[in-house]
DNA sequence: ACGTGTTACTGACACGTGTTAGTATACACC
DNA sequence: GGTGTATACTAACACGTGTCAGTAACACGT
């Protein structure tokens, strides 16, 4: 393996010094070099295939291009397993936009929760994305509050950390809206998550919202809680087919719970929708093969890395954008489950 | 925002010089401090809260401590997005477990092939996993000729470039000895691409082989091409269905082709898997809650990752493994659409 | 002849760390 | 009392780059 070649190969080769091959190389403005010493370090470089070593770079300038995406392992595992690639895809491609690199962290159950706290301390990149943070973190309130760059994917209610977010509240609504404009009355609902989740809150709230707006009495015997996974959702509507007067209809605020729904529906001979209409959240990737096709509320997983993507090199970068809490748009898909078609 | 804190405010502050702080927060072996020094630079860092500049480190170790996942976004879309949380997460374990980031890099297609080349070149990482490599890429070869770390995910025949994959034959092979287990001998056969991918080829010979180890013989006219989607699946299955004499049974050598194929036999009236049994390939995330549910050929992602990532930081380490063709065994997945049940 | 400005470069420093070679002291040994 | 050795530390260099201050050559207007 021979030696790399530095700019001082490069300088040596062109018969200049290493600061003109650094001037040409980064195009640096206002600088005067004649054409022709241009071309002959242009030429040396390629002739050494000569790159520039990032990490001197990255000590001089104190600019390290490079962003973090950490990444909470919780219980929702297989969520926000389906989530990741379109996230990760947002992420790296405004990264690569901008000229930044992307390092992936996932924080593994055993580990700390504050383990990510190193790269942004050890100058290991610019800025953080941080998804699924938790509020009891004060490494995390430290760093914002010395100006360390950072953008959470999710709400942390309380703080002024820029964040990037699906309006869950809205998304919900529109999902039972539907099901409200089809003619039900008795709209059974599920949660996706237990309620010291935030998304779990907005959700319900935006049901509730749904109903008031519609007139429809809120009745809590008709709401029940899920935990992420199938087997919570089969539990939950379990409960509400135990009820004396049974829903219409169900509003399951998560995709894979509603498969458990889906599963204890078919498990007590009822069909859907002629039976039980039945609404999910998220949109994974399974829901539109399933057996009736579930309608559902599609996240932007892609948009949601975007942007949370832009918004943390802006503020690397100095640009203070007036608008630190994005919230995205959720999008209704109706396919089987709901017996709109 | 105050100025980090440097090694040497860690010497100034513990009354030692910068040497000794290096030593101490090192732990270098084979050198005494006395405790209580020790004991100062300690307490000094911690008060300061003192944390390495990574890219200091890196100039003047020569080490990144950091690999880089290389994805390149082919036309397999959709099962490689499922393919991926594992595979990261595999990878991500393995470089937690020896000390390493991981930089993840997706080609675009609007990219050129060799766009990860400054990854290595720049001195971003001191290996590449790539993923989805293609033979005509002289920079790999050229890279992997100067001994620059390299790993492959999925394989380059004619090289002898170190690579993980899943043995595709052999799973191929575990499938459909399955159905001839349960009594079918008009087998047919859905690949997952064009026979131009390594993993196509490979799948349909172990197709072959199987049927030949039971002595039935091998019919062109049961083979179907797929081309990665669903569409692909089922125009593949209606031509097997157009034939004079229908197959019992068909091995789908991709879960996402196989939901096509099910579409199609679905559109025809047949029963899944009364009439024809279906036997997929991959184990995406989607096939449990098929109806019926996809018995399929488990690819283990995890363990891809975590075996490209261990290879590689053996290489990286100058551990020279005797084994650089990693081969991992799939599992074959009974559920309902075979009708072994 | 003189000052001013422009062009085309270069020398030297700084970034923050790891590490080698070296120094000063203390102590043991015959 | 000289030699050898272990202990506890430090001074100085190196890694490869970006950039600031400076310089030599030359043109130009008066």
């Amino acid at each position: 393996m021979p030696d790399r070649p530095t700019s001082r190969d490069v300088a040596r080769l062109a018969g200049v010094s290493r600061t003109t091959v650094s001037l040409v190389l980064n195009n640096v403005p206002d600088v005067h070099i004649s054409p022709e010493t241009r071309q002959r370090v242009l030429e040396a470089a390629r002739q050494l295939n000569y790159y520039p070593d990032v990490s001197a770079r990255r000590l001089v300038s104190g600019k390290t291009s490079t962003i973090a995406l950490v990444w909470h392992r919780g219980p929702d595992r297989t969520y926000r397993d389906g989530f990741l690639p379109g996230l990760l895809q947002g992420v790296t491609r405004a990264a690569r936009q901008y000229g930044y690199y992307v390092l992936f962290r996932p924080i593994e159950p055993d580990e700390p929760d504050d383990a990510w706290v190193e790269l942004a301390r050890g100058r290991h990149t610019d800025g953080l994305i941080l998804s699924g943070p938790r509020s009891d973190d004060t490494a995390l309130l430290d760093l914002h509050r010395e100006g360390f760059p950072l953008v959470l994917h999710g709400q942390l209610p309380g703080t002024d950390i820029p964040s990037v977010d699906v309006d869950n509240e809205s998304g919900a609504m529109t999902a039972v809206r539907h099901l409200l404009a089809l003619g039900h009355r008795r709209i059974g609902m599920v949660t996706n998550a237990p309620l010291a989740y935030t998304a779990s809150r907005q959700r319900l709230e935006g049901y509730r919202r749904a109903l008031e707006e519609a007139g429809v009495p809120y009745d809590e015997a008709l709401v029940r809680y899920g935990n992420f996974d199938e087997e919570s959702g089969r539990q939950a509507m379990e409960a509400l087919l135990a009820l004396a007067e049974q829903p219409t209809a169900v509003f399951v605020a998560s995709d894979m719970v509603a498969i458990g729904a889906l599963r204890a529906l078919r498990e007590h001979g009822l069909r859907v929708p002629e039976d039980v209409a039945v609404v999910g959240f998220d949109d994974i990737a399974t829901s539109r093969y399933l057996t009736p096709a579930l309608t559902t509320v599609h996240v932007p997983a892609f948009g949601l890395g975007w942007s949370a993507a832009e918004l943390l090199i802006r503020i690397i970068e100095g640009d203070t954008p007036n608008e630190t809490q994005v919230r995205l748009e959720t999008e209704l898909v109706v396919r089987e489950s709901c017996g709109a078609r």
